[in-house]
RNA sequence: GGAGAUAUGGCACAAUCUGGUACUGCAACGGACUCGAAAUCCGUCGAGCCGCUUUUGGCGGUGUGCGGGUUCAAAUCCCGCUAUCUCCUCCA
């Protein structure tokens, strides 16, 4: 949510900034107006309630001595159904407002390319193992032999997509034998890497009530997207980012405990309409995938410092893990909703030589704050606002997909990353094995 | 799932039957005493949100778990909901 006193104030920046995230500037007039109608309500209907807390002062001090007071409770009944019509005009002034306000995405930070979609967004940095060993290099043509990452799983029987469809639907998948080792072993490489970086690991609810979806700006504008349970105002989460940044919705945090890191593997449930035919093959685009989250609470001026070491947090397991990967810097309008700069994390796939998102990694300074009330004390002593970051550290499904490509050989095995080992009781390859 | 009980400031509680300025204590804050502190004494203290404003402040509105209703007036009466506790039931 943004900053109502802020629009008004700012209304030709503000209008040109929420232009670049693709907004009308009819949506900002039409905001405004009926903020200006509704606090003239406000003030109408305050003046009559003042009045009212006035004279029925004096009614209760007739009453206590045995005073008539009926011709001043008379007068008070008009004035009451005065403020009932008042009232139940600015509620939906205020309805009006607030349903307004909750569609607008944030407004992205000064350094992020202003573009309408992908083609703005800008290349950071690009990373590649020293030594690849026998693995195929970045951008290295693709020989003959190798197989897409869903091929690959399927040869060695290790990712099973038919039964996975038979039994819950498209972009459903079981993950057989070595499969669901392996990506048990790189959730738990990755939970330990952020361990050690100081998040608190968390397991959290993976359904959430609909305030929670709003607090982290899923809703209202997503809620196509998402999972809702059967007569019931709770949600399947789309992303652990939403019960964990909701842990803390509506409470003040001590100063001195921020920065606050969180991390948590979750399955994330999203029914991806609209991407029919998009990347419909593999572990890429699914239902149902366990992602590992991080999410920081901030005080504002550390936020962007945070950022670029949640990034960093990210970019840490895919050099540990030896993926090439690239960073780039996400335009105006690619970002997320509630995201006021985001970097995203793309892994090297051989098999379609393109780099595919692994990450995203965003800052979304007050937006989600304000929406679920989360304040801390400044030094001033006031409550502020804290900042709020989300990443993922990593999409799992993903990184195995990308493990399946780059650790390939020409034999059809797949060799296990050096780091991954010792969660898998050493194995250091996997290969076609019967499981049943 | 069934029955009962509970929900009031940062904390502990009173007022609810019988509607009329939300009690008291602790904590916190300011001051006195003191070289300083503790103790003591005096004073302040409803967080947050909203509106207005002459903006280190002032005034008003809201605010007794949440949402409605009745009333001149609701912590108090009525309806709905949520959470917690106890017992039963079920379950890993």
């Amino acid at each position: 949510m943004l900053d109502i006193k802020y629009l008004r104030k700012n209304v030709a920046e503000a209008t040109r900034r929420l232009q670049d995230r693709g907004i009308e500037s009819e949506k900002l007039t039409t905001l405004l107006s009926l903020d200006k109608a509704r606090r003239e309500a406000i003030q109408q209907v305050e003046s009559l309630k003042a009045q009212r807390n006035e004279v029925s002062d004096k009614i209760a001090y007739a009453k206590r001595n045995k005073t008539d007071a009926s011709e001043a409770i008379l007068a008070m009944q008009e004035v009451g159904s005065k403020i009932k019509a008042l009232d139940a005009r600015q509620a939906s002034l205020d309805m009006e407002v607030k349903n307004l306000a909750a569609h607008l995405p944030n407004l992205a930070a000064s350094d992020v390319p202003v573009g309408p979609d992908e083609a703005a967004n800008v290349e950071q940095r690009v990373w590649e193992p020293k030594t690849y060993g026998q693995r195929l290099k970045a951008h290295q043509e693709a020989p003959e032999w190798l197989k897409a990452h869903y091929e690959v799983g399927e040869t060695l029987g290790i990712l099973d997509f038919e039964r996975g469809a038979k039994v819950s639907g498209a972009r459903f998948l079981y993950y057989v034998g070595d499969g669901a080792r392996l990506e048990r072993a790189v959730y738990n490489f990755m939970l330990d890497e952020h361990r050690q970086e100081g998040y608190t690991e968390m397991i959290t609810p993976i359904v959430v009530n609909d305030a929670a979806m709003f607090g982290t700006g899923q809703y209202p504008k997503f809620q196509d997207d998402a999972y809702r349970v059967e007569g019931l105002e709770q949600t399947y989460i789309p992303t652990a980012e939403v019960p964990l940044t909701n842990y803390y919705s509506g409470e003040t945090l001590p100063a001195e405990d921020l920065p606050i890191k969180f991390t948590a593997l979750s399955p994330s449930f999203r029914k991806e309409a609209g991407a029919a035919g998009k990347d419909t093959r593999g572990l890429i685009r699914l239902h149902q995938f366990n992602k590992v989250e991080m999410v920081k609470f901030t005080k504002p001026e550390q936020s962007y410092e945070e950022l670029e070491s949640m990034t960093a947090n990210a970019e840490n397991i895919l050099q540990k893990l030896g993926l090439p990967y690239h960073v780039i810097l996400l335009s105006t309008g690619d970002m997320g909703f509630s995201a006021a700069k985001t970097y995203d994390v793309e892994v090297w796939m051989p098999q379609q030589q393109v780099y595919r998102e692994i990450s995203s990694v965003s800052n979304t300074e007050d937006f989600q704050a304000r929406r679920m009330h989360i304040t801390y004390r400044n030094e001033a002593g006031q409550l502020a606002l804290v900042h709020t970051l989300n990443g993922s550290g990593l999409a799992v499904g993903r990184t195995v997909a990308a493990i399946l490509e780059n650790y390939q050989n020409p034999d059809g095995s797949v060799t296990v990353p050096e780091v991954l080992r010792p969660y898998l009781g050493g194995q250091d390859k996997l290969m076609a094995t019967p499981h049943h």
